[in-house]
DNA sequence: TTGTAAGCGTTATCAA
DNA sequence: TTGATAACGCTTACAA
């Protein structure tokens, strides 16, 4: 497992204890016992070692004090796809609170939904070591990680399966979901509904998709490529393509978003456009019930999803070693009808 | 410096490359030769050495790896009072970002904005130890750093100050938002204005109310103690204090929220109340173009917050000695007029 | 291709 | 109260 970042040791200044000690005209030993808050140094002693090691900018070297004491930290590695997310933010505080439980601490990562990002700094966690990892990939291909899970690491895939490589994953019903929000539009009468999304790259989001077709299949709606538009989960990207389809000669009345990013971007869209066209999306978001229009949601406990994940990895980490499991989390279909304020006068002083 | 959670060394498996080089029959020198994917092992020997270290559930020493090859992990901690607060998701990012740049990981901790657990936080990564230390603080008394700031290590706190201990800071001009944004509904012609939020405990949210009272002192505007409400920043407990005021003999005609999560409580009970009530908040959130409600957001760029703090800190790593600064980032003051959908037919199909 | 010896900077043991 | 020495598990250098 190569590929970590290392900080040269040359480049930090690093005065070792028996540099402290001959500063101070003390064994090193007694540096250690200073550092170590032990009892029995006397005080001019102690004043003598303080000040070498203010001197010297002298710093402990941790993996000597681990190597003796045969302790280590606990830390478990959390790789996600955007901690700018809320969703992620979520999720990340789930995870980091199960670990602070089990007294471990986590080292985060964002990969800006780069697979290459992904792999590097999973990589370099495997590599620091961490105890387990948590990854909530941008990419599909994760054999790189098949070496690491052979030498024992544990890893739990979050909100999104991995690929090629033997573990676990906590993930959400993404076709059902979906699907439940588009029956809904067309349980109040929609036919023509557009889909703005990533149907390509991931899984999760494919599988959204899926839920869409199933929802027109069930009702006898043809499927209507000029209705479907897969770009990627920017927000600006998502709002350019459904003023596109918005445009054209038979508009959707109603759109589905497969993600809160796209969503966002939907919204902007139809506000644009002036028009009322019923949406529904993947992912709840704050404030979604204050929203002027009427939008429906699939929601989900992101800190479930979170916790779960954790909760699995310390189960593997404690010595679970059942075959490899999928959980997949229910989502909840949530109506708001959209929030029209009164027109009161105000009472003005 | 204490205090660190370890994991005892029996509690987990711990084999060694002895070990695993009896098993497999080979010097300990072949086994790390196969661990380190050098090339010169045969194919054979690799397989039997493979199987050992499966057979055992062998994992590589990290500390007595990095002993002796001189190098270790570039690392740095960041400590932030809420994960799930979108605004720390981004300034996490952000620091994230500028820590990958420079080859380091970021270990992050939430501290649910519990000094106690901050405290015990800050100290796990120290002893870890981490290289430096981003910190949004929960509490206010930070002496528990001096040791560490004393043996060389940087701080630099974020968002909001620290106390007691001399680090860098980076925070915004939290009176001056505030006051902006205050004067703001003045100029609009309110002059009962409420305040919701926690003026108490942290300074940067003191400020805030400062900025407030600045701004009706400067409109010879009474202060009306029953027009505050000082309560703690969750969002149930700002919509109770929120109702509250608006339900009194004498209520405001427009309500200010000290930060995201109070506006959210404070959005609720305007809505609940039924009235048109003004309302002004710090902290910008996603979607605030698209409520129905008009509203002044105190926006700034939680990004730029994040970026500069990881950057401070890594000027100090790289040999920055001079005097701790503070920076202090502006605000601007956003005016979103309230979305109101044309009631426009919709082209049913 | 494989093995042996030394040593990384600390903590633990025991002696002074 | 202090110090000398061994040991932690590995990587590096060198030898076979």
């Amino acid at each position: 497992l190569p590929e970590g970042q290392r900080i040269d040791k040359a480049s930090r200044d690093s005065a070792t204890m028996r540099d402290v000690a001959a500063l101070a005209g003390v064994s090193f030993k007694t540096v250690s016992r200073v550092l170590n808050l032990e009892p029995s140094v006397r005080p001019m002693t102690e004043a003598a070692v303080t000040r070498a090691v203010a001197a010297l900018g002298y710093r402990r070297n941790s993996a000597a004090r681990s190597l003796r004491s045969g302790a280590h930290m606990a830390s478990i590695g959390l790789v996600i796809a955007d901690l700018a997310n809320p969703l992620y933010g979520i999720m990340a505080k789930a995870v980091e609170s199960v670990a602070d439980r089990e007294g471990s601490v986590v080292i985060i990562a964002s990969t800006s939904e780069r697979p290459q990002r992904e792999r590097a700094i999973a990589l370099n966690m495997l590599n620091r070591p961490v105890d387990g990892l948590i990854l909530a990939p941008a990419g599909q291909d994760h054999r790189y990680l098949q070496l690491p899970r052979r030498l024992g690491t544990p890893v739990v895939f979050l909100d999104r399966p991995g690929g090629g490589v033997e573990a676990d994953s906590v993930v959400l019903d993404n076709a059902g979901g979906s699907q439940e929000a588009v029956e809904h539009l067309i349980a109040q009468g929609h036919r023509r509904i557009g889909y703005i999304g990533d149907g390509r790259t991931l899984p999760s989001l494919r599988n959204r998709l899926d839920g869409y077709r199933l929802a027109l299949a069930a009702a006898e709606i043809p499927y209507d490529p000029a209705l479907v538009v897969l770009s990627s989960s920017r927000v600006e990207l998502a709002e350019a393509a459904a003023a596109g389809i918005l445009r054209a000669s038979d508009p959707p009345t109603a759109i589905f978003a497969d993600t809160n990013r796209t969503c966002i971007g939907v919204l902007h869209a139809v506000r644009a456009s002036g028009r009322r066209i019923a949406i529904a999306a993947f992912d709840e978001f704050e404030l979604a019930d204050m929203l002027s229009v009427p939008i429906t949601l699939v929601s989900f406990d992101a800190g479930e999803l979170g916790r779960t994940a954790a909760e699995l990895l310390f189960a593997r980490l404690g010595g679970d070693n059942s075959a490899a499991r999928e959980i997949v989390l229910p989502t909840r279909l949530i109506v708001y009808p959209g929030y029209e304020p009164q027109r009161v006068a105000v009472a003005t002083a």
